[in-house]
DNA sequence: TCATTTTCGTACTATTCGGTATTTTATGCC
DNA sequence: GGCATAAAATACCGAATAGTACGAAAATGA
């Protein structure tokens, strides 16, 4: 059992609980490896739900930023990221980054201060995504990009926080379509 | 100190961080009482949890259903109730309800059945509203009215739980008027 | 004033938490 | 095989949790 075979198991039991409810123990038996060996990788109950959430990033969180990047235009961008947020199997039990954000006071300081660097990070994707709509004409009047990126940002943020919270997928898609189609209506 | 002061501890307690966050040790101590005389009081945690629930029901929440049923037509209710969210000192620290709503399960069977009524009267009373709207011809098309009351709801309890986290009030009012502006342009 | 009952608080479970000292086990080398 | 070394697990620590047993104190009634 090497280290990153653990950070899985500690990735899949924060991801589908949540990270304040799985405690160190739980996830050496899960793991199958004992306390010191956990401590002597990760160092500390911080250092492993911080290694677990650059794990994830990596492996989860850059597949939304490539829907970004692709360049498809407003409107099939947006309908991507509606897609991805309300059907995606693996956000059916919600987005390991969002609950970590929403509890950002139970973390440790080194998870903290990646949980805000990820989040300046997603929210400077979202204002470029935006920003390239607007220089393409595709944009609502009295509304600033940075404006905009938060709100894009908070309305995926709340559709996959509804969905691990057990609400029906088609009602979060039909409430996210809801709150996104301000960026149409011209 | 009788139930009642205790129970304002308690709500005060619960209210400025989080119901998780808060131990009957602490509570006892605030309230300058002992911990069995808080046990005879409300026979548990989720006992106390639920009456405190319960009196920031009658003292705080009802208040908004007062502006949802004010009857002052689908824009100035709504503006009301965006006033309310991203202005009123006492969400300053978020809603109790909310809170409590985003953390089910960790909260006892009493507490957690109280949230859930308390969900389903809220819907009904957004959904209320939006029907009076709609049958004053107020209404934007293709969209229903439990939708539109589940999106109300969603988008109030975002703005509140945004202003909690420390988000600046100007920009969560105008997050909020941009989300609820899909009522309005018809 | 004394006896009874009710109220209340100190002091205690039992468990779980993150984290670690110590001992046991496995490994490599001669 | 015998021995030094590295790795891993057992068993523990102190703190904090929800909840309670029991004795002291205070109010009540005669």
């Amino acid at each position: 059992m090497n280290a990153e075979q653990v950070l899985d198991v500690a990735m899949k039991a924060y991801w589908q609980s949540d990270p304040a409810d799985v405690s160190i123990n739980a996830i050496c038996q899960m793991a199958g490896i004992s306390k010191p060996s956990l401590y002597r990788e990760f160092g500390s109950e911080d250092g492993l739900s911080r290694a677990t959430l650059d794990r994830y990033a990596e492996q989860v969180l850059s597949e939304m930023f490539v829907v970004l990047r692709s360049g498809t235009g407003l409107r099939a961008t947006l309908a991507a990221l509606i897609d991805f947020a309300s059907d995606d199997p693996r956000m059916e039990t919600g987005c390991l980054f969002y609950k970590m954000r929403s509890g950002k006071h139970r973390l440790g300081p080194e998870t903290r201060a990646r949980v805000e660097e990820i989040d300046a990070v997603g929210q400077a994707a979202y204002a470029a995504f935006l920003q390239a709509a607007r220089d393409a004409g595709e944009w609502p009047e009295g509304l600033s990009v940075e404006a905009g990126a938060k709100y894009l940002g908070e309305q995926i943020a709340l559709a996959i926080t509804m969905r691990a919270s057990g609400e029906d997928p088609a009602d979060v898609r039909e409430m996210l379509t809801l709150a996104l189609s301000v960026f149409t209506k011209l």
